[in-house]
DNA sequence: AGCCCATGACAGGTTTTTCCTGACATTGCG
DNA sequence: CGCAATGTCAGGAAAAACCTGTCATGGGCT
């Protein structure tokens, strides 16, 4: 049996070399490339083509998101498991849409990565226990995902929710973001709409369970 | 020689597979203890009590700071490595006060992680280069540091703190605290005062570095 | 092409919250 | 006993947040 061949792109070198140190001692598969941020991994998905790529929703240049759309559109054969931290199934809809086959918590089992790969190689879509179960409720074949989530936030209103979480004030985050007080205002409660969130306590919360409370940024 | 006994803290399985495969790369170290909690992670390593832990500085239920406090607090012996994405130099203050003795980026150099190791072991206290620099201008060897200590916080205090930091309301608080708003306001300011606090995002980050506002659920 | 609507960007005015400046009772400690 | 720290609260001023609109732009869809 052919290996199946893959490569694999994380900012955290350290996490890079432990997930290959990982996949090195599954027998059937072959890494075949390593990047660290959007464009190199963009490159060597092109120039490895491998079966599979295992991608990081995080990237310092551009979001998973971005590089898979990109990785498809140069290259139509690879099959794309996203990595990430985020729970929210907000992030699940985009990954599909933009081609990804697969899409997995960091934070889920040690062999499930290996699981999903099994998986996506057969062809078939593999989706984090954790989250497929919130995701596939209302869409059970399309991704429509209609139903409580009033929508994505856009850049603008997650800056703005990630900052109120910190506790800066609208004042500040005007300043910060170099728009107007008023500006702030609107992404704020517009962001606060979509995702429910009526006090500032929510929205601290909702940061905490992003993991935003830690790396001003 | 005998070898260099870690246990490891991290959420995330995945992560925490793949450093434990790097690691047994290493001929000289030894695991013995795995958790992907602050509470198994304090068990396991008074249980084990191995030369090094290698902590994640974000956890579910509490902070790797206040992991590392606990940890020296009940087996002083042990040498805590944190592990983090934070790239954020106020961090490592906090960090290093708690006791830890490592301080390294998950974006550093996968043999980064071996050389921290090796070092720690030695009774040395590694940083990682890329914030090293920064934080080791202020305070070049002790760490006393603690900034401006107006005193302790009584308990009302940090009561208040706590839930301020959480994004409450003064309010909101009194409710809680069942208690004026006045009051609340009262030991909002004299904690304030106490610790040099001016904003509100500068009572979230206090309460973060004291890990307050990890995962509420 | 034309339309819709999400997004980015603001403003005015009202409502809430917070901040500043006291005040007073209680309690432990030298 | 006096005194400092703490717990408790008020009044009024100042700041921040909130609500309701406006307007432009740029995709997408029909």
């Amino acid at each position: 049996m052919t290996p199946i061949r893959i490569s694999l792109v994380d900012d955290h070198p350290v996490v890079l070399a432990g997930i290959r140190a990982l996949l090195q001692a599954a027998p059937e598969v072959e890494l075949v490339g390593e990047a660290s941020t959007g464009a190199t991994g963009l490159k060597i998905i092109c120039e490895c083509s491998p079966d599979i790529a295992v991608i990081d929703l995080s990237l310092p240049d551009m979001s998973g998101i971005e590089l898979t759309r990109k990785a498809l559109k140069r290259c139509p054969g690879v099959k794309i498991i996203v990595l990430t931290v985020h729970e929210d199934r907000a992030y699940i809809h985009p990954v599909l849409e933009a081609g990804a086959r697969g899409y997995l918590l960091k934070r889920s089992a040690a062999d499930e990565l290996l699981r999903a790969i099994r998986i996506v190689k057969q062809g078939d879509t593999y989706l984090d226990p954790a989250i497929a179960e919130k995701a596939s409720m209302a869409a059970p074949h399309s991704y429509a995902v209609a139903g409580n989530d009033g929508g994505e936030l856009s850049r603008r209103e997650e800056d703005v929710l990630k900052l109120v979480a910190q506790g800066l004030s609208n004042k500040q985050i005007a300043g910060q973001l170099e728009v107007s007080i008023k500006t702030v205002e609107t992404y704020k409660s517009r962001a606060s709409e979509k995702k429910g969130l009526r006090s500032r306590a929510d929205i601290v919360r909702y940061g905490v369970q992003h993991g935003w409370l830690a790396a001003p940024n």
